[in-house]
DNA sequence: CATGAATGAGCTTTCATTCAT
DNA sequence: CATGAATGAAAGCTCATTCAT
C-alpha cells in the first residue's frame, strides 16, 4: 500500500477543479451532475470522494480557485507602469471561447453568493483582497500622474471591480459585446473614470471604430 | 354556464410569479423547488399546471416579468428632464428587502441566460429595447447640455447597462454596497462618465472613508 | 330546475361513450385519460360525472358495449338462412377505419379482464350468450346439412369465438390481414372447419401467393 | 481495478424483465408500476436506470424477449417429424400458472402493438419470421404426407398463428378452456384444418368428454 | 488507489376526482 | 345541468452519495 504523495494529491484536485469547471459553466452549479464532472475527469463517481468532500465541497474550491485566479490577475496588472494601459488590458477581451467560460462562472459564483454563505465568504475574503491591491495600485499610479488624483483610490477599486463584473454581464446579455466592442467600451471607461482631465476630453467621440483585440 | 375569465386567469399567474420571485430569489431556479412556489402561492402542486407548462416555463416567464420591470423602471427615468439626477436616482439603492431580492433574480437571469437559450431570447430582446431607450434619454440629455456632446449615445447606453448590473454584483460581493455607500459609487460613475467637462472635478474627494467591511 | 329525462341521460351516456371509444382505442384503457374523453365528448370534466362513477366505470359500460354489439352482430347473422356464407360475411373484414378501431378495442377489453374481475364478469356473461346462439345457429345449419353434421355443435361455438378473436389479433400482428388477404383466410377457416365433407378440397390451392408483407 | 462484466450486466437484465413479466402480467403495462418492478426484482428504484432506459424500455424488452419465446417454441416444435402431433401439443395447454401468465402477457403485447410503434415494430419482425418457420414445416409435413397437400402453406402459417393467438384470448374469456378442454379443441381445429382428407371424419364427435392433457 | 454497482430521498409532473359557482 | 378551478396522491425518473470488491 503507498502512502499518499500530497503532491499528486493536490495535482489531482486541479485536474478534477479544471474538468467541473468545465460543466459549471455549461450547465451551472445545480445543473452540472457529479457524474458528469468524473467523466469530464476520466475518474469514477466514488473516486471522486478521495478528494471532495461532496458537491457543495467541489463548489467552494470552485469559487476559491476563481477568486484566486482574479487576484493573480490583478496582482500581475499591478506590476506594470502604465495604469491606465495595464487596466485597459486587464479588462477588456482576450482569448475567445476561454473567457466567455470563465465569464460564465464568474456569474455563476457571484449568484450562488447570494444565497450560499460559504461561497459568499470566500468571495468576500477575496474581494477584500481585491479592493486593497486596486486602492494601492490606483493610488501609485496617482503619484506617477497617470490617474486623477483627486479620486478617492478606495471607493473607485470597488468601482472597477463593478465595472468588471457588469462587463461580464453586459458580454451575456448583449453577445455583441464580447470582441472588440468590449474592448471600445473598456477604454471609454478608463479614460473617463481615471485619467486626469488633460487627458481627456478627445477620445470619447473619436473612439468610434477605434482599435480592438 | 362559467366560462374562463382570462383576466382571472392573467391574476392568477402574476400571483403564481410574485410567489416564484421569492422561491427563485432564495434559492435559485434549479433550486428552487415545485412544491416550494407552490406553497408560496397557496396552490396544489397539481393546480400550477394549469397555469405554466412546467418550471421551466416559470423561469422564462419570470426572465419576462423582471426584464419588463426594467424596461419599465428606465422608461419611467427617460420622462425626467434632469438627466443627470434621474440616472443617479434609478442606479442607486432604494427600499432594502425589496431591492436585494430584485438584485438576486437579476444576476440569477444574467447566469440562466449564458446557458439557457430561452431565457437568454427573452434578455436579448428586452436588452435591445432598453438600449435604444437610454440612447435615446442620452442624446436628449446632450441636447439639453445636460450630458457630455461628445459621447456616442449608443455605446454609453451599453455601458449604463454593464454599470446597472455590475453595481448588482458588487452589492452582492460586498454587502457595504447595499445601503448609501452605493449611491455615492453612482454619483461619482454618473458625473465622470456622462457629465460636461465642466460640472465636473469637485465630487470625487468628498467620498474619502469609504472602504468596505 | 328541469328534471332530468331519463331518455336523453341515456342518449348522451351513449354520445360519451362513443367518445370514449376512440380515446380507448387510441391510448388503451389506462393511457387514455378522462380529460380527453370529455374533451372528445364536449363535456366538462366534472360533468362527466353525471353520467358515470369514474374512468373505471366508463371501462365497463365500453365493455358491455362492446360485447352487446358483438352479440347482436351474432344475432343479425343468426338471421341468415346460408350459414357458411353468414360466417364468412361476419368475420371477414368489412369498412376500413372503424373496423381497425372495433379490433383494437376488443384486444383491450381481453386484456384488461385477464386482470380486471368486473370486466371479466362482463365479457363472460356474453361470451355464454354468444356462444348459446352460435351453437344454436349450427345446428340449424347441420338441419339444413350445410354444417357438417359430426361436429359438436357446443365446442364449435367456442372454435367460431376463438377464431374471431384470433383474426383480429392476426390483424394487429401482421396488417396484411387487414383487408381483403383476411377474407381468403376466413372462407378458407370456414369451409374446411365447418363445411361438410363432400363441398370442401378445391378452394385451398386458389389462394397461391397470399404471403404476407 | 473492476471493469464492467457484460455478462454479469445481462444476467441482472434477465433477471430484472422476470420480475416485470410477474408484473405486467398481472398489472398490464400502464398498470404496472417501476417501484413494483423494482420490489419485485429486489433493486432499488434508482438501480433500474442502471439496466433500462426506463419503463418503455422494459416494455419493448418484453415484448423483444416474449417474441423470441415463441419463435423459440415453434422451432423447437418444427424438429419433431410428427407434423400433427406436434402442433397439437404446441397449442395445447401445458403447465398451469406460467401458462396463464405467459397468456395475459401475449394479448397485453398485441393490445400494446396496436398503439404503440416501438412494440409493433418487433413484434411484426417476429411475426414475419414465425410465418416462415411454420409455412416451411407445413410443406415439411406436406411431403410426409401429414398435411392436407392441397393447403397452401404461407397462407396457413398465418392461420396457425390467429389460431395460436385466438386460443388465448378464448382462455382468459372463457376459463374452462386453460385446460383439457383446451386440448380438445386444438385436436379438433388441427385435424380439421391441416390432415389430408383420408385421415378426417370421425373424431369430431367423438371426442365428447375425451382425454386430455 | 480505484471501480461502478447500488441506494433512496426527493424531484417534476400527471391525472382521476371533487366542489364552489 | 354544467363548468373548470382546485386538489393531492402517486407516478416515473434523477442524482449525490456509499460501499463491496
Amino acid at each position: 500500500m503507498r502512502k499518499i504523495d500530497p503532491r499528486r494529491h493536490e495535482l489531482k484536485r486541479q485536474e478534477i477543479l479544471a474538468a467541473a469547471g468545465r460543466c459549471f459553466a455549461r450547465d451551472g452549479f445545480r445543473g452540472a451532475r457529479v457524474a458528469d464532472i468524473c467523466a469530464a475527469a476520466h475518474i469514477s463517481p466514488g473516486h471522486l470522494y478521495h478528494y471532495f468532500d461532496g458537491k457543495e465541497s467541489i463548489i467552494d474550491a470552485m469559487a476559491e480557485r476563481n477568486m484566486a485566479r482574479v487576484v493573480r490577475r490583478f496582482a500581475q496588472m499591478a506590476r506594470q507602469t502604465n495604469t491606465l494601459r495595464a487596466l485597459s488590458a486587464g479588462l477588456g477581451a482576450s482569448r475567445r471561447g476561454q473567457r466567455h467560460r470563465r465569464t460564465q462562472l464568474a456569474v455563476e459564483i457571484v449568484a450562488e453568493a447570494s444565497r450560499n454563505a460559504a461561497v459568499a465568504r470566500i468571495l468576500r475574503a477575496h474581494v477584500r483582497g481585491v479592493r486593497r491591491l486596486l486602492a494601492g495600485y490606483l493610488r501609485d499610479g496617482q503619484r506617477r500622474g497617470q490617474i486623477d488624483p483627486q479620486l478617492d483610490a478606495d471607493l473607485f477599486s470597488a468601482m472597477v471591480l463593478a465595472v468588471t463584473q457588469g462587463l461580464q454581464c453586459l458580454s451575456i446579455m448583449d453577445p455583441a459585446f464580447r470582441g472588440p466592442q468590449r474592448n471600445l467600451l473598456v477604454q471609454l471607461l478608463i479614460v473617463r473614470l481615471l485619467a486626469p482631465q488633460a487627458q481627456r476630453g478627445t477620445p470619447a467621440r473619436a473612439t468610434k471604430g477605434s482599435s480592438s483585440t
